[in-house]
DNA sequence: TGTACATCAGTGAACGCGCGTTCACTGATGTAC
DNA sequence: TGTACATCAGTGAACGCGCGTTCACTGATGTAC
């Protein structure tokens, strides 16, 4: 904390209105998140909020910011704990702090990975960097095993003209050197990953999520890693 | 057609009401499904649809059903269209179903697949039938090739007690004569296939879908075989 | 150090809006005799 | 076949509610001289 009282008091109130946002978010859900309600809980009357955010959408983007950086937060410290662990073991790892951050925070995975909030676009300039942190986590695993010479590369035809042309963009934003059929499981690995926790976190598994769901997403683990070829 | 006028009538109006239902859920999403802008749809005043739902919430029931079902047939219909293909076949004609139904009714996908929607639980006793449709149909297709003793059974430790009786019973359920570690699998796959369709159909893929969507989902479905066993 | 002015956080009233649901009603359709 | 009554679809007004956003305002904090 550092600055003059009133900025130190802004950043504070900043701060309080993300957290009460996010609280909204998981009881009532993204599209019934209201700059009313949150001032309300705020103690302050609605408009004063506008002091601080210039719309309801806008309070919809710093959620979605700060969403993606704590759950990136969040893997990258898991990652971080394991610094030699195998690259299977990294994955998993990884895996298991996306599944957690996800069963603890279900609003805020929702607003990030499910559906998108109807009447609101997410505005790239500032949510591609922060979004993608994860997914560049789970690249950045596959290319220590590929530069350790351990990542077993899957046979597979050559991908066509578009999708290649697709997945060197993706070497490109990424900065990776990996071959494409690598690329494509990474892909695969990724939807598959976050299939995972969407059925475990939305409830598509039915009341009882097949009695053990941790040990079964640890199944789904180790059947993934090798499919990464970690 | 059948009946008295009145009964045509009324059969007609609870079909217009699920067909503007589902063009609403599609433009607007199911948190912002109103009763009134769906009587104004149907030329009717609002208190008039009261005499065919009774409730927001039971629209939207009526509306997931209706999905289910929607869905469950498209899946159907294309593998009755190959029945003697072999079970690889089968397994990837039903993913291709499913990813183009689920393109193209992004919304009713999400009803059924994505975030529950705040605020309303569904009944379980209306939905759940419906709602295992198509779980049924995927693990048809491993029960089949496994009876044809072509199942590839994945190599598997023994599942811990909680988890081997959910196993014990989804078999109980849908009928299937399956190993512990191929329902694992089954449900990896199953759970990945949809992550790769979320993924698409919520646009997590980025703006331009890695170049060729369906190719890259094409090669998803030949990896995703091989994880199932067929 | 003191004063005059500028900046800024928060107030309270107001706008126009759409929502779910209830209720007494009208007039058409269906049915029992 | 005709009549009397019951059922039912749809109307229109009303209820109480919460929403996003604007605006003129007050009083506290910060700054230039």
């Amino acid at each position: 904390m550092t600055g003059t009282p009133r900025e130190q008091a802004r950043a504070q109130t900043m701060a309080d209105i993300t957290r009460i946002g996010r609280d909204h978010l998981a009881r009532y859900g993204a599209a019934a998140l209201s700059l009313r309600a949150v001032a309300r809980d705020l103690g302050m009357v609605s408009s004063a909020v506008y002091r601080y955010v210039a719309s309801r959408d806008e309070l919809l983007t710093l959620l979605l910011v700060d969403g993606y950086d704590d759950l990136a937060d969040a893997v990258a410290a898991a990652l971080d704990d394991v610094p030699d662990a195998a690259p299977g073991e990294r994955f998993r790892v990884l895996g298991r702090a996306l599944r957690s951050w996800a069963l603890a925070e279900p609003a805020t995975y929702a607003l990030l990975y499910g559906a998108p909030v109807p009447g609101y676009r997410a505005p790239a300039e500032r949510t591609t960097e922060p979004g993608t942190r994860v997914v560049r986590l789970l690249l950045d695993v596959a290319a220590r095993a590929h530069e350790a010479g351990t990542l077993v590369v899957p046979q597979d035809e050559a991908a066509p003209p578009a999708l290649a042309a697709g997945l060197e963009g993706v070497r490109e934003q990424f900065g990776v050197a990996l071959p494409d059929a690598v690329l494509t499981r990474g892909v695969l690995v990724w939807a598959a990953l976050f299939g995972c926790v969407s059925f475990e976190v939305f409830g598509q598994y039915g009341p009882d999520g097949l009695g053990d769901p941790a040990a079964l997403f640890e199944r789904h683990l180790a059947a993934l890693a090798a499919d990464l070829g970690v």
